[in-house]
DNA sequence: GCCGTTTTCGGCCCGACTGTTTTCAGTCG
């Protein structure tokens, strides 16, 4: 059993609690663990009988080691097998529609047996809701809408395509006269590889609380709302028309940064945070950090005010996750986390020879306005034809050309040739290992559908190219971000092995494309990878994405040390040489 | 169920909004 299989189990039998009415603090642990066992770069089968191991993880106790002993062992624990006597899976379901907590999913169970999504629904339209306490027919409305939008919705939004939107709307709210800042807050500024719903933060003079009134009626207008949800005193929450919500809040300019940290979470940060400002007798909330004993303000302008108040270092809003950087703040050993500025090439790009739709000198431009110092240009081998990829004379060819390019920027950006080679089903490359040996860098991907097992497929690339290579780790679907599910292989093996060998991983940045999750990044450190981030740009444009591969990089805790990219070309070049 | 710089027991974060209410429970972030 895997650890997002434990997490998934251990999140369930909270959820189940919550329904069953259990202890909120019981409930809270059961979170809590399933939490950090996702974040663990361990795989907790492998340590399930050792229970210091386990309880050496913060989060989980000498219960929570039973329980995963036992989930490890049986599939199940008896806590949730006694549970699922009473209740039923499918009501884990009723708890993502809008409206719906444990209170409501228990009340309808024992008023009417209703336990799914279906019969929720059948029960709201037969009029058998209007007959329970507190339920109107207002009630029901926002349930059956919220049914429907429920089955149209996938969810999760990916970080670009919310990070776009965002965009559009502060372009909106600034139009208003007297408002002046817009931040995004939550899962987009933590920098989450999907986000469930937009938090944006609003200030400026039209902010104050004496004239905010005319700014929320404002925003409560936007033409690109579809569907108002809520429009208090100082919030708007509206949905889009796909899909996503947006919570829009306005703040007055002294209480800014108090709010900006509450609602950049994440909300066990913001707890764990909580519990350490009431230690030191202070109250933290949304408004700012209060003295308990006379209530007066010592820290809410801004967010390094409020951390500092509470005797810590900043904390970049990738590391709030609640996983040791409150601890590593206060005992001032944050890491000094990469910056876009210090990356100094792009190694993974493709041009008009295959898919890409620039040129190579555009791709080179283009990389040397964005301040890079080196590039590698990275088409498709023959194999992925509809792609127009590259046989091995046409791979020659190409490279003789980025090398011409090379010549022609004068020194002021170096070229490297490339490509991005394919794997065929039965583990052979598609191109001689002749013609890789001419190129300065080749790409690789570990695929999940093979025959060949990955570390075989990571082994015969390395055997065919004897010149520096770049890995990718595969895996089936291509989306695992939105998905959420366990690679199809045991990635932690290919990393370990990379690490002996001394292979470099990469880490796609671009967010269609991404492979490593902040966790698998981790975890490639751990095991001492040399990790590279690119673009795998199909586009000038697409340079750019390389801020959110960043971003991933930055919440795995990584430095400018750890990452290849911020070396000199030569220095790049030689690092990608593997280990003899 | 977890955890310990007042601790192995007794705590465990904070406020806004909605719908159905006449003072509040439930949900949400």
């Amino acid at each position: 059993m895997d650890n997002i299989t434990i997490a998934r189990l251990l999140d369930e039998t909270a959820a189940l609690l919550e329904i069953d009415g259990a202890d909120p603090f019981r409930i809270r642990s059961y979170r809590r663990a399933a939490e950090a066992v996702e974040q663990q770069t361990t795989v907790l089968a492998t340590i399930a009988d050792d229970p210091k191991a386990l309880t050496a993880i913060a989060g989980i106790g000498k219960g929570m080691a039973a329980n995963i002993r036992d989930l490890v062992a049986t599939g199940s624990m008896p806590l949730r097998d006694e549970l699922l006597k009473t209740y039923r899976p499918s009501m884990l379901e009723l708890l993502r529609l809008p409206g719906m907590g444990p209170k409501t999913v228990a009340l309808l169970w024992s008023a009417l047996q209703v336990s799914d999504v279906d019969s929720l629904e059948a029960a709201a339209k037969a009029g058998h809701l209007n007959k329970l306490p507190r339920m109107g027919q207002k009630f029901v409305d926002k349930l059956l809408k919220g049914i429907e939008d429920y089955r149209k919705n996938t969810g999760r939004f990916r970080i670009d395509k919310a990070a776009e939107i965002a965009e559009r709307i502060t372009a909106l709210l600034l139009h208003f006269e007297g408002i002046d800042t817009v931040t995004p807050a939550g899962s987009l500024r933590r920098g989450r590889e999907t986000v469930g719903d937009l938090d944006l933060l609003v200030t400026g003079p039209a902010c104050e609380s004496n004239c905010v009134a005319a700014a929320v009626d404002y925003v409560a207008a936007l033409p690109l709302i579809d569907q108002l949800i809520a429009k208090g005193q100082n919030k708007v929450s509206f949905l889009m028309r796909n899909g996503l919500q947006v919570d829009v809040r306005l703040l007055p300019r002294h209480t800014y940064g108090a709010a900006l940290q509450y609602f950049t979470g994440s909300k066990m940060h913001n707890v764990t945070l909580r519990q350490r400002a009431i230690k030191q007798g202070f109250t933290l909330s949304e408004y700012g950090l209060a003295k308990i004993d006379d209530n007066t303000i010592v820290a809410s302008e801004s967010e390094e005010d409020v951390y500092r108040a509470l005797g810590l270092d900043y904390i970049a809003p990738e590391l709030r996750e609640n996983c040791g950087e409150i601890e590593a703040a206060a005992a001032h050993t944050l890491p000094q986390l990469i910056t876009l500025a210090d990356i100094r090439g792009d190694v993974h790009m493709h041009t008009t020879a295959t898919d890409g739709s620039n040129s190579i000198r555009e791709m080179a431009e283009a990389a040397f306005e964005r301040g890079y110092k080196f590039i590698a240009i990275t088409d498709h081998s023959k194999n992925l034809a509809m792609t127009n990829g590259m046989d091995d004379a046409r791979a020659l060819e190409h490279a003789r050309r980025v090398k011409e390019v090379d010549a022609e920027m004068d020194g002021r950006i170096r070229l490297f040739s490339g490509i991005e080679v394919d794997i065929l089903i039965d583990g052979a490359l598609d191109l001689e290992d002749s013609t890789l040996a001419q190129l300065d860098i080749v790409v690789g991907s570990v695929h999940s559908h093979f025959k060949l097992d990955p570390e075989e497929q990571t082994a015969r690339i390395l055997r065919a190219v004897g010149n520096p290579y770049l890995r990718i780790l595969g895996h089936p679907t291509g989306r695992i971000l939105l998905r959420r599910e366990p690679y199809a292989y045991d990635v932690d093996r290919v990393l370990k092995r990379c690490g002996e060998l001394g292979v470099a991983v990469e880490h796609n940045a671009s967010p269609p494309r991404a492979d490593l999750n902040d966790r698998n990044l981790r975890a490639a450190k751990e095991f001492g990878c040399k990790i590279a981030v690119n673009t795998d740009a199909h586009s000038t444009d697409e340079l750019d994405l390389m801020r959110f591969g960043i971003t991933q990089l930055r919440r795995a805790w990584l430095s400018p040390a750890d990452v290849l990219n911020t070396l000199d070309a030569d220095a790049f070049l030689a690092a990608l040489r593997p280990r003899p």
